[in-house]
DNA sequence: GCGATTTGCCTAAAACTATTAGGCAAATCC
DNA sequence: GGATTTGCCTAATAGTTTTAGGCAAATCGC
């Protein structure tokens, strides 16, 4: 019999496709192994488990995610880098909703600690260097600004603002200068 | 044989319990029938399926969400009225998760139409009468109180500020506080 | 090129969840 | 008390997860 050319890469891949195609949680075994036309169990030689599965997914999405903030970042400073900042994150929701969803998976610590999550807390401080935030501002500023974008696209993307007639665009604009005009005037005199 | 006296009601309510201790995506009808000493299918006497379980919950936890932070925001205004309401939703999160999951449940429009996630958005809309704020901008703040904290709960849950020693509490006064005078600034003349 | 070994996908099987259909006894209504 | 409704049951089907063991294809050593 020929042989699928499985590896774990290419079933985290195509299970990241998966996901965003029919949404993180509708993503199994079994509809991964369908797409590849082979049986469920062979796909356990590559994977440990479902959670095993999903782990991979996350972390796939968490470099991904990271690679485009980075580029996005690139050469930007103060107002100029948190909009792109925003923008990135927003974007990559947009286009890839299962894997952004992927990213928000719970990991246990140790495997959080050696993901990209690291590079995305990481280059949130780098934002901040253009605001002159002293600690432990700067730490609450961090976290001020991942649970707005984080709240914003997934409230977005759960249709949370699908009701009025205003722009989301327009609100996301405003909330960016919201958020610049707040960092400004708490920076340390 | 004796019947157990089963009802929506009572299921859901078990099923909002059961969330909390092992978490709403393992919200099962088996586990449901576990808990209740009956055999899985009796429970579709009363629902129509796992989906209409889950959809019950969110239904019952938007409820008690709001009434709570509907007592929260009673008799107070202006930063005083935030502040409460970003307790009564932090606080309803950390009690019960598992509720808290599932009032993030993505609903269908009608259902959503009909479900106590209206109340919610009224009521942030209440806070906002204090800052003097004309249409759009009020509905972009909407949108922004509605991202941070929910942002910051999903995080805070996730374990995402756990790495560093600031403590959690400080970040969430510090950003009711930043949020408070943003609103302010932002205020029409 | 060929034998030995590794590796990849297979079949088989057990366990759990979701869901439907039909039955019998308990509760409820005159 | 008899008729009807209702609640929980058994039985059966289908899908997902996971483990165990097998056979053939790929790969390695010579």
């Amino acid at each position: 019999m020929a042989r699928a050319g499985l590896t774990t890469e290419r079933l985290i891949r195509a299970g990241a496709e998966l996901a965003d195609e029919v949404g993180f949680d509708q993503v199994t075994i079994s509809a991964l192994a369908r797409r590849f036309g082979v049986k469920v169990a062979s796909l356990y030689s590559h994977l440990k488990s479902s959670q095993d599965l999903r782990t991979g997914i996350a972390l796939f999405a968490l470099e991904e995610l990271a690679d485009r903030v980075a580029d996005a970042l690139a050469g930007r400073a103060g107002r100029d880098a948190l909009a792109a900042f925003a923008a990135a994150y927003r974007d990559y929701a947009r286009e890839h909703p299962g894997r952004y969803a992927a990213a928000r998976l719970r990991l246990d610590p140790e495997t959080a600690a050696a993901s990209a999550g690291v590079r995305h807390a990481q280059m949130t401080r780098a934002i901040l260097r253009g605001y002159d935030l002293a600690e432990p501002d700067q730490t609450h500023a961090v976290r001020m600004l991942g649970s707005v974008f984080h709240g914003y696209v997934s409230l977005e993307m759960s249709g949370g603002f699908s009701h009025t007639a205003v722009d989301p665009e327009e609100s996301w604009s405003w909330i960016v200068d919201s958020l610049d005009a707040l960092l400004r005037n708490r920076a340390t005199p």
